[in-house]
DNA sequence: TAGACTGCGCATGCGG
DNA sequence: CCGCATGCGC
DNA sequence: GTCTA
């Protein structure tokens, strides 16, 4: 039993749930967890024989009791139990981008359709509109969201990422109305697969560069197209998001958006300890409001007392605690 | 053991 | 036509 | 479901 298996449980549990209603944040913290198992540098099975699986952030007494089962009869009972409950097809449906829990149910409990298939067949016949919530414009974003589901593959390589956000960010550059440009993400973060680009501007006049984003030549299709944030799927059959953010509050947005979400939490905790709050905005003082940082990445980490930590050490290894502690290699 | 767990922009459909 | 609610995604 | 106060 690899922890990919394991971890391919879990998240499974998370869909099912989440498609019965469940709570989410019971959904997440499945979810979680299978990302957790996921990422794992140690061997699941060798933890749970060291009962050592309770130790790991994220997983708890129900979630570790669950990965002894897995360990010791290769399978999951809740796992099964859940499985029999809903077709299999449904759980393919939810990975349709734009599909979500709510409209799988729907076109399930009223139509009965139960695969990507006959979603497929149903959207392309109009059987679909009248459904409450969804109209022709629903329809056509679903046999878009398949489309995409059949070419899209998975997480980029760096080398084919990267010179494609440069090229990205060397037209938008071109625009007057651009002033400040800079990526963000994994990308940003240099990691050796990335799952899309995201970049972060300010502008005084945003429309202009949202249109040339948008009809840039590699773009495939359009996902949002809005004044502040606008998405794409570029040729690569990656998505690439453009945020336009405040300009007081770039370098917050740069730092927020940059990650990793597990850096950012941890930074978000020693910020509440100081007294402060944290988000995409700036740095703000909890009682009064009052900004402390936002317009540069650096002041966001000076306002928590540590100097700018380097975008590739960003993953919640100990570099906060380096920081702090001023041995940032 | 109770309460928090990010919260916001976009797209869409609904209802006034 | 316009404001609001909902679903979705991050 | 997990974590924290």
């Amino acid at each position: 039993m690899t922890n990919a298996q394991v971890a391919r449980i879990f998240a499974e549990v998370a869909d099912i749930l989440e498609i019965l209603g469940e709570n989410p944040y019971r959904v997440q913290a499945y979810r979680r967890a299978a990302q957790i198992i996921e990422n794992l540098t140690e061997d699941i099975v060798d933890l749970a024989r060291r009962d050592e699986l309770e130790k790991i952030p994220g997983i708890g007494a129900s979630i570790a009791q669950k990965v002894k089962e897995i360990v010791a009869t290769g399978r999951l009972k809740q796992h099964e139990e859940l499985k029999a409950k809903i077709p299999p097809g449904l759980l393919e449906m939810l990975q349709i981008p734009g599909m979500g829990p709510k409209k799988v149910l729907l076109v399930y409990k009223r139509l009965g359709i139960d695969s990507v298939q006959k979603l497929e067949e149903a959207a392309k016949a109009g059987r679909l509109r009248g459904l409450p919530g969804m109209g022709a414009k629903t329809e056509q974003n679903i046999l878009r969201g398949i489309q995409l589901l059949r070419s899209t593959r998975g997480r980029l390589p760096l080398g084919i990422a990267l010179p494609a956000a440069n090229k990205i960010v060397a037209e938008l550059k071109e625009l007057p109305q651009v002033e400040r440009i800079t990526t963000a993400g994994s990308l940003r973060r240099m990691k050796e697969t990335i799952g899309d680009i995201d970049i972060l501007i300010t502008s005084p006049d945003p429309k202009p560069v949202m249109d040339r984003f948008v009809s840039m030549p590699m773009v495939k299709e359009v996902l949002a197209h809005g004044t502040t944030k606008s998405s794409v799927i570029i040729d690569a059959g990656t998505q690439v998001d453009l945020r336009v953010v405040p300009p007081e509050s770039f370098g917050a947005a740069q730092q927020y958006f940059t990650g990793s979400k597990d850096h950012n939490i941890r930074l978000r905790e020693l910020a509440i300890k100081k007294g402060l709050k944290i988000n995409e905005y700036g740095v703000f003082k909890a009682d009064t409001g009052e900004r402390l940082a936002g317009e540069h990445e650096e002041e966001m980490y000076a306002a928590l007392d540590m100097p700018w930590i380097p975008p590739e050490m960003r993953e919640n290894w100990g570099e906060i605690e380096a920081a702090l502690e001023g041995r940032l290699p």
